[in-house]
RNA sequence: GUGGCUGUAGCUCAAUUGGUUAGAGCACCGGUCUGUGGCACCGGGGGUUGCGGGUUCAAUUCCCGUCAGCCACCCCA
């Protein structure tokens, strides 16, 4: 018999429960703060819909099984899909747009390493209904504040921000053919995990023409946005793209965010899903995997649920979060223990101190004390390992002492007014 | 799923070229300091050295398998 969990899958004793309590708390706080809404979905979903979204070749990658009732399930991989059924089933009863945040728990069967489990707990936040660019700038401020919550700074998170339509407006105008994209975005989402060498060669292997690689090349690299605008003869559909990704960066800045993004178009993510802006929030070392991404999905309402609506989102998980808190020593619990210990000094209070606890909970303040007699010593002892905030020390009379634990100061006042002051 | 590295108390680590009852610190439990916690001192529980085989008079140490973890590939949340 296995003591731990199986492979992939985590514990979380009290303490792992409160740091997990401050991640998830920080991002609920972070979404209300731009009044997105919360709701949630079942972990449970049709094995279709993630087909239908990903092809077969996601049933590899999924903890799947066919119920009782034959029909095939899977826990769910992601939450965007459930999002896209759920919303398009009331697409019209739905004030737009649509603003709503998730924080569910998802599961991949995948071999797991660091920052990567086979189950992590994810802030999903989705604009939905919304075409303009300002709802982009709008949802990379959500991500970014949550960064700047956490104790992060623009040196220790970066933005890496992208947009499909003006990369592929680019790709067009340096000469790739519509059917060369594919091998080529795949050798740009490689740029940075293999030698340049190794990059170039399968541009020019995609695209057969020395030239065109090479623009390719200056485009792909460039990561000033003003220069890349500046440069001369790029057609119509790239100075349209520019325009809108220029106000994108222009809104951001309008947010207080725009000192922690950086122009990069070598960000491709999920291809035939992402059809807009698209974004990953890296922290500056490298050493950790992305922190989070998304990006502008347009398509995939109308893929999933039928219903044509402009959407947008995206993903941040619990692990790669607090691999990173912990490491730079940001790394935060919610409190674990009670508000107040009460303690005595004679066994025959016993009862009184059980009154007092009850009067304390009943005003609406947790307390604890030791259910097995022991010294006045031991009990601070105890009180203090267990977290609590103060020690209320009761006596025959109606006399008691409020100890702060953290400073040690002491206030004498009766029953009544420290009820009262509750 | 493929390949590489690793595996000793809850945690971090020890244990002389394989040598006999596997140790320490922290943590946990208890005690002393006899109405006030953190400190100090004392004591206690806890390991079939991941598991299963093999070689040997003898294995934590060498070999094989297996499981688990880490890293890379794949893929992306």
């Amino acid at each position: 018999m296995s003591r731990g969990p199986l492979p992939g899958f985590r514990d979380f004793y009290p303490e792992q429960l409160a740091e997990r309590a401050y991640i998830t708390g920080v991002w609920r706080d972070i979404a209300r703060r731009f009044a997105f809404v919360e709701y949630d979905g079942p972990p449970l979903e049709t094995l279709e819909l993630y087909t239908r979204k990903s092809g077969e070749e996601i049933v590899g990658q999924l903890y799947n099984f066919t119920d009782k009732g034959d029909r095939e399930v899977a826990l769910r991989p992601e939450m965007t899909p459930t999002l896209a059924r759920m919303v398009a089933a009331k697409a019209n009863a739905l004030r737009k747009p649509v603003r709503w945040f998730s924080i569910p728990q998802l599961f991949r069967y995948e071999r797991q390493q660091k920052g990567r489990l086979r189950e992590h707990f994810q802030l999903n936040v989705d604009i939905l209904g919304e075409p303009g660019v300002t709802a982009d700038a709008e949802l990379l401020a959500v991500a970014i504040e949550i960064m700047r919550a956490y104790g992060l700074g623009p040196k220790d998170v970066r933005a890496r921000v992208s947009d499909r339509r003006l990369l592929n407006a680019l790709l067009t105008s340096a000469g790739v053919k519509a059917d060369q994209l594919g091998p080529v975005y795949a050798a740009i989402d490689k740029l940075g995990r293999e030698p340049l060498e190794v990059t170039r060669e399968k541009w020019l292997k995609a695209t057969g023409d020395e030239d065109v690689a090479i623009r390719l090349e200056q485009t792909i690299l460039q990561k000033d946005f003003g220069k890349l605008r500046a440069t001369p003869e790029m057609g119509a559909d790239v100075h349209t793209a520019m325009e809108e990704f220029g106000k994108y960066l222009e809104l951001l800045d309008a947010l207080g965010v725009r000192e922690w993004v950086d122009f990069d178009l070598s960000i491709v993510r999920g291809l035939a899903y992402y059809t807009g802006t698209v974004f990953e929030l890296f922290d500056a070392s490298g050493e950790f995997r992305a922190i989070c991404g998304g990006g502008r999905y347009d398509d995939l309402l109308d893929a999933i649920g039928g219903v044509s609506m402009p959407a947008l989102g995206f993903g941040m998980g619990d692990v790669v979060i607090g691999e990173l808190l912990r490491a730079r020593g940001l790394m935060r619990r919610n409190e674990i223990g009670p508000d107040y210990w009460i303690a005595s000094d004679s066994e025959k209070l016993l009862s009184k101190v059980m009154q007092v606890a009850s009067r304390v909970r009943a005003a609406g303040k947790s307390a604890e004390y030791s259910l097995r007699l022991q010294t006045l010593s031991r009990q601070m002892k105890t009180a203090s390992s267990a977290g609590a905030r103060e020690v209320i020390i009761v006596a025959a009379d109606e006399a008691v002492a409020v100890k702060n634990l953290a400073d040690g100061s002491e206030k004498r006042l009766t029953l009544n007014e420290l009820i009262a002051s509750l």
